[in-house]
DNA sequence: AGTATGTTGCAAATTAACTTGCATTGAGGT
DNA sequence: ACCTCAATGCAAGTTAATTTGCAACATACT
């Protein structure tokens, strides 16, 4: 039984325009697409209804009904009623900022196991334990993730570098990309400028390619090697934290931590623990 | 707005036995009537669907759909974070590494606000916003953190200097610190190097300080004038990560951007897609 | 420029969902 | 036993949702 996030996978690849919006509008608010019709669903991001219903039958399924019946499958939780009520009770207690901010966090975390998965997670942790060099692209907020890889593959004993500065530095830096190198992106709100001539370039010189992104890494032309995606905590507009992305790239360094003979987590720990007495 | 159970309480005493029976079923499983037909539920108690269309007239909607729609408000969380994770992990055979650690995460973040309160929170804003220039003392791991709070104290507007590099260099930089600047430290495991003497001449400078650490938060010395503080989330031997910190910071962030006329959040995240769009 | 290919909106056709008038049934009252 | 009336099913009618052929448009490739 294949999940609504992985035929997006699937097909990310031969989907139109029209239809990366809309998958990125499911990604966003699933709910309201699983209680919706495929009218809203389309009016919401101002495409035409039958485009979402050519979009289902593209995913593989027989018709909308069948598709929104997977996403009510796999995004609405089912509960026992008690437990409902239990939970509704106790949120009426006036939260306060910082609860709500959790709850926002909380949320999005429980929902990620929606979106990455313990395999994909592995395969790409051994794209990065095979590497002979790792670059990392970052812009924006994700910089503060970038700094995190670096610091986490050096200790690693992997060779970093960090791609920054504008499109030339980019590309003078990029140029050393080659076989047996891995490039690991970042991509949140948008598709960052310079991505698609770096990728271009990565796949070009054979290196493989893994992006940790948001709502957008589906839509990232060209496509990575190895996506790992999930929304992030609160709505599209509102002030978006790196929480969740931050709990993949863990989720990423555990991996490879268990993968690669070099590492124990503990001594990576220790020596962690060591540097940073003596830096 | 009367919820759909209260509605239920009210008419009870008029209802026919089939419509008796309707409730009876939509109490019992909210879910799948939520997200079924009319004709789903009547054919589920072996009803005729216009006796559905009925009882949603007489509950008070206009009709069915608007009686369905009501019980998705009511019973389709919106978000429930806590009983998803719970689920996850109890129907999984032994749940898998990336479950694990959001596991972690999520009670590591449910655990911050018995350590950090909208109050501390709020004091330790004003204090930057109030500042006439930040400068930021982060090690280790910490400098994503510090990393991150720079761009978006940029952002705001604030004049944000990080202290970096050897001892010599902190010293340099630090030396800048005045009356009517803030002092913002990251401290985890342990009280860093060049941490006494930094924050002693913050001190004598005339300049508030404030940390933001883990269970170390206590025991440094000097204390800060602020300190928000909270256990990450893992063992102390195991491996650590930066979610509980960075809530406490993007919560900090978002305190200020309340309590900032110069800044309100929308324009901070419309601000802030405008210059990665750019950049 | 011209053509082939693919994408999307439009609108008509189809299908599913819901509503309602009418007929049947059965319970309670005369 | 008959009548009345509420309850329910039936089926035709209505409305909403979805699908699909077609044309317009855009894009990339001669």
């Amino acid at each position: 039984m294949t999940s609504v996030v992985d035929r997006f996978r699937e097909v990310a690849e031969q989907l139109t325009p029209a239809e990366h919006q809309l998958i990125k509008q499911i990604l966003a608010s699933p709910r309201d697409v699983a209680l919706g019709t495929a009218s809203d669903l389309a009016q919401s991001i101002g495409v035409h209804e039958a485009t979402a219903s050519r979009l289902a039958k593209k995913l593989g399924y027989p018709n909308y009904a069948g598709f929104r019946a997977a996403i009510q499958e796999d995004f609405i939780v089912r509960t026992d009623p008690a437990a409902r009520v239990r939970n509704t009770l106790r949120q009426g207690t006036e939260a306060g900022p910082l609860s709500d901010l959790i709850q926002q966090e909380v949320e999005a975390l429980a929902r990620l196991d929606q979106y990455v998965d313990d395999q994909s997670l592995l395969t790409a942790a051994q794209t990065l334990v095979a590497a002979r060099r790792v670059f990392i692209f970052a812009r924006g907020n994700a910089q503060a993730l970038a700094v995190l890889m670096e610091r986490r593959l050096r200790r690693m004993g992997r060779a970093v570098t960090q791609l920054g500065g504008d499109g030339r530095d980019i590309a003078e830096q990029g140029l050393g990309l080659g076989s047996g190198d891995a490039l690991l992106g970042f991509a949140f709100r948008r598709q960052p400028t310079h991505y698609a001539p770096l990728f271009e370039h990565a796949r070009k010189a054979g290196a493989t390619t893994l992006v940790i992104s948001g709502t957008v890494g589906p839509s990232l032309r060209p496509a990575a090697d190895h996506l790992l995606f999930a929304p992030r905590a609160g709505g599209q507009d509102a002030f978006q934290t790196l929480t969740v992305p931050m709990a993949i790239c863990n989720a990423l360094v555990l991996a490879m931590a268990k993968i690669d003979p070099r590492v124990s987590l503990e001594n990576l720990e220790k020596l962690g623990q060591l540097i940073e007495a003596f830096e």
